[in-house]
DNA sequence: CATGAATGAGTTTTCATTCAT
DNA sequence: AATGAATGAAAACTCATTCAT
């Protein structure tokens, strides 16, 4: 229990890591179910294997804590954007398999999607603070930058939206399912997470997304 | 406000009505704003002309309120559920129709959208509970299922979603809008609610609907 | 519901009559239940068919209908006391009788018992006040007084105790069947005013009093 | 009082058995004076060293210390029951000088008496979820089922009362003193605790209880 | 780094009482 | 005499944070 005066300083460091790591990970299930202001500080230290005061030494606090959960989840799907694969695809299926990729990290990661609602409640003020917010946009969007123009050039997609218009059309679509999953089963009885609708909701964003990117014009003028 | 001395019976019914309806507009605001942990009794006090001790008199406490100010946010949509009014309309002209008045019912009811998000944050359980659930999904659905049940045996929609498909969509993307709008805005500096671009959401929705109803299947098997 | 203006002055004192007289039994029962801190105003006046300003209008307040609560029930025991009728019996079978009687008519009376206990713990501070004080003690006491002359007269009781010392021993014994009822189970499983046991504990208070004033010392000196 | 700052670990946890004792003992005088539901949290802890938060730090609430207080106060009379060593008497003997033990035992603890009433007010909720509960009885019940079983075997002692018997006439003479102090002197004018009749009430107690059971039956069938 | 104890300001809730009609 | 609405003071309880070792 007691840490060894005489233990190597790198063991400690990988201790200090590993509490920090512990925190992080056990205060992002808390805050993620029960928002900031419902998160207990006691309740997320009582889940780790340190003691509250650690919260204090490491993030300063509730908020520094906070903040530091929402930027770990942030730098996390960047890191899973990254990854993405799908310039060598013809547009309508690169368009089609980046909508797939977007709908599986969001299933994921439903921590993520829980703690991007919550965030938003509070006006996305902690979000807006974070040193690392300028590089979030980019590697979601360039991808999606490039495919559309590809598609435009090769006379397949319209262009009357951009590329941030279909990012929302997408996110939309997979945030909703999960962020106002329970409302909804309340309501209409349907559970949009259960395993046997998920094929046949991943199937529909990417055609929803293409269909409209394809279509030749339906608006009404 | 001036109370007449010489005040009937029925006015002193309409003043605990006044009140009741004072703190259930006021908690409105507050709830929506702040959250459920976040909002502060004190305050939604403090906003009214009444005190806090009526909060407990009327609604017996904090999430007497708050399940209260569900009930009437989710009853007002209902309401305005009832009126839309597209049956006489060309299917693929009603659909668009349905899209766009939910998009404007939602910009109209933004508090609604935030108490919707809050409410999962909470798992829906006090939604859950409310006597008035089982009536809450007809309306939406019913007109809904018309149209596309017409449009369907007039061979101009695709057969393979339904009413709750349809509805999820128009959903997402009109909720998102609202209750992702912070985090979006910080991340990429796109205002969703900002006007010059509310007639191209307002489009864009119902293009997205209708193009996916109307295309001749664009999933490539 | 509303009182007739036209109703002719008798019946609307009897109406009086009763809500007092209602709301006394009612605050007997509460309170008896309950004690003077853990009884609510608002309880008792909802257990009755008036409403929680007639016992400010005829009570003056909490505090004031306690005191006509203790009041109403000391002066139910006085008067059964006044009924007791052994002084024609042989002192030994009076005092005896006189302990049965006194047994029964605390079984009989639960509430005032309890009553008792809750003036206690608030160190009979509303008894004291009580303007029908001084006429609490004589009727007990008499009868008692003039038993015990009688059994002293004919040599066969003790005169090393009076008969307030007599009262104390078959009150306590009367009082505590009931008094301690709860805890007594608690800890030794034996509930002191189970049907079964009735007769044994009336029995044994009268020999207990009994076979004490007519020993022959029992005391080693 | 003074912290020594090279405090040791073990004087920091005599410490928190310190602020628990002493919100103990401070709550054990507020509740036996002012009962649950008059007591005041906030009374307790000003009468401390220390805080209100305290005492929902180390006993959860005001029921929790109430509870914690309960069991202290059972627990010590208990011990002080252990300790009776009367069984080297001869068989009255040995019943009056238990008699007297427990009449000096609750003159003692009067706070203790009037908990126990308290408790039964509330119908001895609390003390039925004790988990000491069970080992209340045996020490006060076994002492006094051996002295019976010796004296009825010698043939002093008569067969138709039980060890429960005894202790409950025992007890209700000696809490009855108490617990019924105020309201006895209110009506009649006697102070139970008065000094100088202390020692007549001790004999009395002790005749009565060795009087009967000596008794060569006193009721006439 | 680690830990249990402690704290103070704040938050919800309760309750006897009074008001207006 | 009666009633529902309203009130303010006080009570219980909570929570993020800091202290002492």
């Amino acid at each position: 229990m007691a840490t060894d005066s005489a233990m190597p300083r790198g063991d400690r460091i990988r201790d200090a890591d590993r509490t920090r790591a512990e925190l992080l990970e056990v205060a992002t299930r808390v805050f993620a179910d029960q928002g900031y202001a419902g998160a207990r500080v006691d309740d997320i230290a009582a889940k780790t294997s340190t003691t509250k005061r650690m919260i204090y030494y490491y993030f300063g606090g509730k908020e520094g804590l906070y903040v530091a959960v929402m930027e770990r989840a942030y730098s996390r799907i960047r890191a899973l954007e990254q990854e993405v694969d799908v310039e060598h695809l013809e547009p309508a299926v690169a368009i089609r398999r980046l909508a797939e990729l977007t709908f599986d990290h969001h299933e994921a990661h439903q921590d993520f999607v829980r703690l991007v609602s919550i965030e938003n409640i509070h006006h996305a003020e902690h979000l807006r603070r974070l040193p690392t917010l300028p590089g979030l946009a980019a590697p979601a969007l360039d991808v999606l930058t490039r495919i559309l123009e590809r598609g435009r050039q090769a006379g397949v997609f319209r262009d009357d939206l951009d590329a941030l218009d279909v990012h929302m059309i997408i996110s939309s679509f997979c945030i909703f399912r999960e962020a106002n999953r329970y409302t909804f089963e309340a309501i209409f009885g349907r559970d949009l997470l259960a395993p046997g609708r998920r094929d046949h909701l991943r199937r529909l964003i990417g055609d929803l997304v293409v269909d409209h990117l394809t279509a030749r014009s339906s608006a009404v003028p």
